[in-house]
DNA sequence: ACTATATAATGCGACATCGTATTAGATGGA
DNA sequence: TCCATCTAATACGATGTCGCATTATATAGT
């Protein structure tokens, strides 16, 4: 019996990715339309971070975190400084080094954000249940591990 | 009985698109650690599409099979074609407009992209089995065809 | 303690992406 | 036919991302 055609792991694997770059894409301008002009989904993203996660953590910890180099975190940082979203402090730790912390002006401008694009999501989820997100979710993730480790390490 | 912790669709759909982007960068890297060095990702993947669909069409086809702005495919193409891999000829049909073709050279660029990539494509599949991406694969679909059309339409 | 090496952050330059404005050509109505 | 409007492509400017080089500090070996 002859099975589907035998798209290739290569094929597939490309094929894969170039669905995720199409949803970042369309994420990515999702979000940014809701965003206070100038404002991008990565400076949201070290802000989320920063409160889901845990601020008072370094430039480094965060480029790691995004997977970005530290040039591009940096930049990211001195934009939500700029902004006063977050501030920094000598790391009591390491003199070269220095920690972030979110301020209130940064949890207030990702609530707001958040707020912003919950009706997007509302819409998209009113009729794509969220429940085969959950169900992708582990392969996501796992994938993304494998490739993190192989990276680094 | 209390269910998981009920995560909203709100944070499913966060957690899904961090994840999506995180992916997003991780690929993007190791694709272009295996390109010829000043060619990306964006200008590989249009060579793929004008031979794994067609080629003729005009820029504005491409920016939209794409998702991205006008500006920037014509940037791509402009890369593309000072490096004679495509080349384009006046539309027939339209005097403001013209087509895209790859060159004999872009096809070898590409076969040769492939190639280089195929390792560590390799690499991976050799941990993480197609199978699960071919799962996953019809929920990203499904996602994007509905942000495509909620964008546009 | 001294020196070599490693590491955190940043300055700088190259380039991709994208919004706005412009130009050339198409299209439809009077 | 003529004009108003629309559309394809592009020039231009702003900004994000990233690699390379630099500076300041930490760490390890002697």
């Amino acid at each position: 019996m002859p099975d589907t055609p035998p798209a290739s792991d290569l094929a597939r694997f490309f094929a894969f990715f170039n669905e995720v770059g199409i949803l970042n894409q369309l994420s990515t301008a999702m979000f940014e339309a809701r965003l206070p002009p100038g404002f991008t989904v990565s400076q949201f993203a070290v802000l989320n971070h920063l409160i889901r996660v845990k601020d008072g953590r370094t430039p480094l910890d965060l480029a790691r975190a995004f997977q970005v180099p530290k040039t591009t975190m940096t930049h990211s940082l001195s934009v939500l400084e700029r902004h006063a979203l977050v501030r920094t402090e000598p790391n009591p730790n390491d003199g070269r080094s220095k920690c972030v912390w979110i301020t209130d002006a940064g949890r207030a401008f990702r609530e707001t954000a958040i707020a912003a694009l919950a009706p997007d999501i509302a819409g998209i989820a009113a009729v794509f249940p969220s429940s085969d997100l959950q169900a992708a979710m582990p392969v996501l993730t796992a994938l993304r591990q494998l490739m993190d480790s192989r990276r680094d390490g």
